[in-house]
DNA sequence: GTCATTTCTTGCCATAAGGCAATTCACTTC
DNA sequence: GAAGTGAATTGCCTTATGGCAAGAAATGAC
């Protein structure tokens, strides 16, 4: 396996730690590598999550709300973990499915062998617990942004952030993403687009 | 130091696990009680956040948006852990400020001392795990709630949890933890009470 | 108790966002 | 390039929420 890809992530995710080989070599082989073609999906509602460190592509999250209407919970690009934490760590089954925009390249692995690499492997836990706080961290501001910006604010939010994303998720799954229906989301681009 | 309750949090937490006596005094060892009075702060915006496990009491975090209006972000009762996460483990200077409600009785530490627990104690690992996970996933519902329920759904959803914290907030500030205007919410409230 | 202060509620009107249906646009398929 | 499909936009109207100021209620100080 080409771990190359990988082992880069992991030492970027935390700098200031160094790893030396033998930590690197118990990590990777950890890992397999997943390719995903364009509407393949990660996860499937009901299953439990694993966790994919994603080198290239686009996924979307999803779920339903009680009307039945899908809701985006979020998007993923390159250089990112990719599991849903409740199900990937409380053991539960998903909620949420994971669907790739674009063609996917990373690696794969399930909770057991990630349980065990965050036991034995200083280092991997290190890693794992830095990937967590980040997920959390931006959820948390996520969260805040919905309380305190409007519907355009956050629009433009994520065409800072995230701009590729509208290149490759419809419209109607950005508004869902955003908290508002496709009907405003089209509004407020027009708006946007005219300043 | 009585630590009977914090233990009794520890093993509540990671039902799963069993932890022996020698690892519980190494952790019990890196934690002091604490404190607080009503209207004291556990943490003030640009200072790093701590890491407080909460046996009795309220607390109220909270922020400023733009306009300079306080943005209540979480409300914490007991048998809680409470701490920021981008500042406690990230190191960043908090943008959240913590006070207590209501007297507040618990155990503290500081992320050096959590560290080491988090590498030599496994049953720390686990715990500290749990715990930001169990962090996380609330986070994660409360943004979902946000995209796809209504001002009245959150608040009555609010009731249903915390109760309590309807007898030490004050209204304005559930206002804002719900993302409403304290104008919206006193409506909303009346609305609710009329069905 | 009375006064002062703060919190909460209400009325009135403004603005943001939603709902639905019709239309336009973009993309595929033949 | 015509027809068919699904996505996005638009028009028209409704509903949810906000803003502000006035008043009511609760709280605290003396």
């Amino acid at each position: 396996m080409n771990t190359e890809l990988l082992i880069h992530f992991i030492k970027e995710t935390i700098p200031h730690f160094k790893i030396d080989d033998q930590g690197l070599l118990k990590i990777t082989e950890c890992f397999e590598e997943l390719e995903l073609e364009k509407g393949e999906y990660l996860l499937k509602q009901g299953k439990r999550s694993g966790y994919f460190i994603m080198i290239e592509g686009y996924l979307r999250a999803y779920t339903f709300n009680e009307k039945g209407e899908e809701i985006t919970t979020s998007f993923y690009s390159a250089n990112r973990a990719v599991f849903e934490v409740a199900s990937f760590f409380q053991g539960l089954p998903s909620e949420e499915n994971l669907i790739a925009l674009t063609k996917c390249k990373g690696y794969y692995t399930d909770f057991t062998k990630l349980n065990g690499m965050f036991h034995s492997v200083p280092e991997f836990r290190e890693f794992g617990r830095a990937v967590l706080v980040k997920e959390f961290v931006a959820y948390k501001q996520r969260t805040i942004s919905m309380i305190n910006k409007s519907a355009e604010e956050r629009y433009a939010q994520l065409i800072q952030s995230n701009k590729d994303i509208f290149q490759y998720a419809q419209l109607k799954h950005i508004a869902s993403y955003l908290g508002i229906t496709d009907t405003s989301l089209s509004r407020v681009r027009r708006e946007f687009a005219s300043k």
